[in-house]
DNA sequence: TGGATATCTTTTTTT
DNA sequence: AAGATATCCA
């Protein structure tokens, strides 16, 4: 070996050949924890130590910006020096990179709006009350457009006879217009328009494929079709791709994923050379162990090997609690006695859960402890509404026909500009063929009856033309825009702390701003609107000790040296929404996967006996996947705060025969009609007693035990 | 007309 | 419990 490359020592035989593998495509398919986004960092650095590749002949896609910003950081640290210009990100930050360049090389503004899920459901809301469609809910509408366009399927392509469904085409006409006109794109847009680009611009293309020598693709098994095109117009059979997944970890099919992606890879990239990892460089055997039993009951996976080296390690922890309030108290108990014994620190803890709603004990439990921790996801900070409503002034600065800030900023705060006033101005504009924008700047001119809102108008005016002046610098624009508004006043009537707390947000908005000015050579407000589209919490996090709370999701592609996988039970973690489609409780289970990997030496699973489920106290029945541990035969601990920890064994098994007829409190049993449910109650003794049942749907009825023909689960 | 108040609904996961 | 929407009042 070549002194230069010493570093291979670094990894196995294997990774080793995926790394100096460049002659046709490339496929590493491999289980959690494998090394394989080691393999793509490596391969970038093997490939620019040795002058295969310059920075920007690279374009490689991670699956946050977090992992995309650590794998620059980790390639530059074993280069010894920084680099610049590599193509580097999230699909969606990519494509908002070629469409500006197409469009810069157009002569067209590359200041385009990004619009969220809230702006889209604002756009579907107007286009709803304008048609006067009051049956179809603005977040359905949304997902199934969203969904359509995830599969590349345009109004133009859905020719159902069926009323509701050309209503849906009807508003995906309008909700696409109305983009246009506001010069916005939405996240599906973002790849939607790479496309279009490279397919209708061939010399635009060409120039970008030749540019680019070395597609490098992480969590492949978590790209969806428009995805895959945008691959495949890049990849141009000159260059090389790479491509590293885990069929196992896809979890977000409800966004349009497909597995078959990387199942079908060979077929779509000619001589695909296949690359299998098969050790697991981060976790202990029980965990490895437990993760395989849960993942071998799905039917449709590619069968993969895995070992570790480590030993077995600790046991794996099964803990029953008596209410999500115990769940919590366990867990942060735990994780005390855990860093005061053996010194851990809390940044080594991570606790996950399905949903985020979740959180909120976990949270109240640790404030009152006074343990620090990161809550990451939920409502993101850039989406409070506050910051929202401040922001829209910027993103209106920058892109005069966006119609959706306008309307957040035009009464932000209250200048008595309400919406039909707003309604006028904007059929005055489209009447006269004026922008929005246009309009108002001479409001006095086109609306002389209306005194009464003139100087709300001027003040807005004044205010987006202040910006204007400071748009190279965003933290400028920011101050004199939180200057310019008077939020003591603004925020008076709330109570103490949500006043506060809105202040803080501010100010953190203001440092954010500040930040962004000192570490970019662009400070432009542009910048920075597009920085904050694409980035979410889980791109953000300081790395400052504290414990980290999230959703299994948002814990992709991490590792943490201890795990809480917590609200273990049927209809939460499989989440009841999944139990209709084999397809979807099969995702579950992978996403159960992913979060017992993410484990490197201890792994603890909870579930709660009774939870506060939408304001009501629902029984809670073990999750299904807890069976398929095998945890009937594993120690269980009881964990319930007012008798303390006590273990006991916990019997899943089916009782014998002469147990038949006596049904007890809290036994799982299936009923021929209903299903499976828990019995909470009983009345009544002999032919008359009825059970009072709690079935898997959250229904309570009550049963006669003798004719019901219930059988025990 | 806009702002305040009362009523109604809604709860998976997210770039 | 919180948010969005509908209704009412000044
Ligand atoms: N050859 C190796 N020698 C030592 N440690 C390694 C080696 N390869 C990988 N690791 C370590 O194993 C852990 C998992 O690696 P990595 O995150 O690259 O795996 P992954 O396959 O991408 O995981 P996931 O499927 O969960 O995304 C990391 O801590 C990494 O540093």
């Amino acid at each position: 070996m070549d002194a230069a490359n010493t570093f291979l020592n670094e990894l196995n035989e294997k990774q080793k050949e995926a790394v100096l593998y460049l002659k046709s495509p490339l496929l590493v398919l491999a289980g959690a924890g494998s090394g394989k986004t080691r393999v793509l960092t490596y391969k970038i650095f093997y490939l620019l130590k040795n002058g295969l590749s310059n920075p920007e002949n690279i374009f490689a896609v991670t699956f946050t910006n977090k992992a995309a910003d650590e794998m620059k950081e980790r390639v530059e640290k074993l280069l010894g020096f920084p680099v610049k210009n590599m193509m580097i990100g999230t699909f969606h930050s990519m494509c908002v990179r070629i469409i500006k360049r197409f469009r810069w090389e157009r002569m067209k503004s590359p200041d385009f709006s990004i619009y969220d899920v809230d702006d889209s459901k604002s756009v579907i809301r107007n286009i709803l009350k304008e048609k006067k469609i009051h049956d179809l809910e603005p977040k359905g509408i949304c997902r199934i457009i969203s969904s359509l366009k995830n599969r590349m399927i345009f109004p133009e392509d859905l020719d159902s006879e069926d009323d509701t469904f050309k209503r849906i085409k009807e508003v995906y006409v309008l909700y696409q217009e109305t983009l246009k006109r506001n010069d916005a794109y939405d996240f599906d847009d973002l790849l939607i328009e790479t496309i279009r680009i490279f397919n209708e611009n061939e010399i635009f293309r060409k120039k970008f494929s030749e540019r680019i020598k070395y597609i490098l693709v992480d969590e492949y098994q978590d790209t969806n079709y428009a995805q895959f095109l945008i691959l495949k117009s890049i990849y141009d059979g000159k260059n090389h791709i790479t491509v590293v997944g885990d069929d196992d970890q896809s979890i977000y099919g409800f966004r349009g994923a497909q597995i078959k992606n990387i199942l079908e890879f060979e077929e779509h990239f000619p001589e695909t050379k296949i690359v299998k990892l098969e050790q697991n460089y981060r976790s202990t055997r029980n965990i490895l162990n437990i993760a395989n039993r849960v993942i071998k009951n799905n039917l449709k996976r590619k069968e993969k090997v895995l070992w570790s080296s480590f030993d077995d390690g600790e046991n794996i922890r099964i803990v029953k609690c008596k209410d999500e309030r115990d769940e919590a108290i366990f867990v942060v108990d735990k994780i005390i006695e855990m860093k005061n014994r053996q010194g851990k620190r809390l940044k080594d803890f991570a606790i996950l859960y399905r949903t985020n709603a979740q959180s909120r004990p976990f949270e109240e439990i640790l404030r009152k402890n006074n343990i620090r921790y990161t809550l990451i996801g939920n409502i993101k900070f850039f989406e409070r509404k506050e910051i929202k409503d401040l922001l829209s002034y910027l993103s209106f600065t920058v892109n005069r026909n966006d119609e959706i800030s306008l309307k957040r900023i035009i009464n932000f705060p209250k200048r008595g500009i309400g919406d039909v006033t707003l309604k006028s101005i904007t059929l005055f504009a489209k009447a006269k063929d004026l922008s929005v924008w246009e309009c108002l700047k001479n409001f006095e001119e086109n609306f002389p009856e209306k005194k009464r809102v003139k100087n709300g108008v001027k003040e807005v005016v004044d205010i987006i033309e202040n910006i204007e002046k400071n748009r190279d610098n965003v933290y400028n624009a920011l101050e004199f825009l939180v200057d310019s508004i008077d939020f003591e006043n603004l925020f008076d009537k709330m109570l103490k702390d949500e006043k506060y707390s809105r202040l803080e947000n501010i100010q953190e908005l203001l440092n954010s701003a500040k930040e962004f000015v000192l570490k970019n050579e662009d400070r432009s407000i542009s910048a920075y609107l597009d920085m904050i589209s694409l980035y979410t919490d889980i791109d953000d996090y300081k790395d400052d000790d504290s414990l980290l709370l999230m959703t299994v999701h948002n814990a992709k592609g991490l590792e943490f040296e201890n795990v809480f996988v917590t609200g273990l039970e049927d209809g939460l973690f499989p989440h009841r929404n999944s139990f209709e489609e084999d397809s979807n409780c099969e995702e579950e289970r992978r996403l159960l996967y992913v979060a017992l990997t993410r484990a490197k030496k201890n792994l603890f699973l909870t579930y709660t006996v009774e939870r506060f489920y939408y304001q009501e106290s629902s029984f809670r029945i073990p999750s299904r996947f807890l069976k398929e541990i095998g945890f009937e035969n594993r120690i269980v601990d009881y964990f319930d705060r007012t008798k303390s920890l006590s273990t006991k064994k916990y019997d899943f098994e089916k009782k014998r025969e002469s147990d038949k007829g006596k049904f007890k409190i809290n036994e799982r049993v299936v009923h021929p009609i209903f299903g499976e449910g828990i019995i909470k109650g009983k009345k009544g003794s002999g032919e008359d007693e009825i059970l009072i049942i709690q079935f898997l749907n959250g229904d309570v009825k009550k049963i006669f035990a003798e004719y019901a023909n219930l059988t025990r689960k």
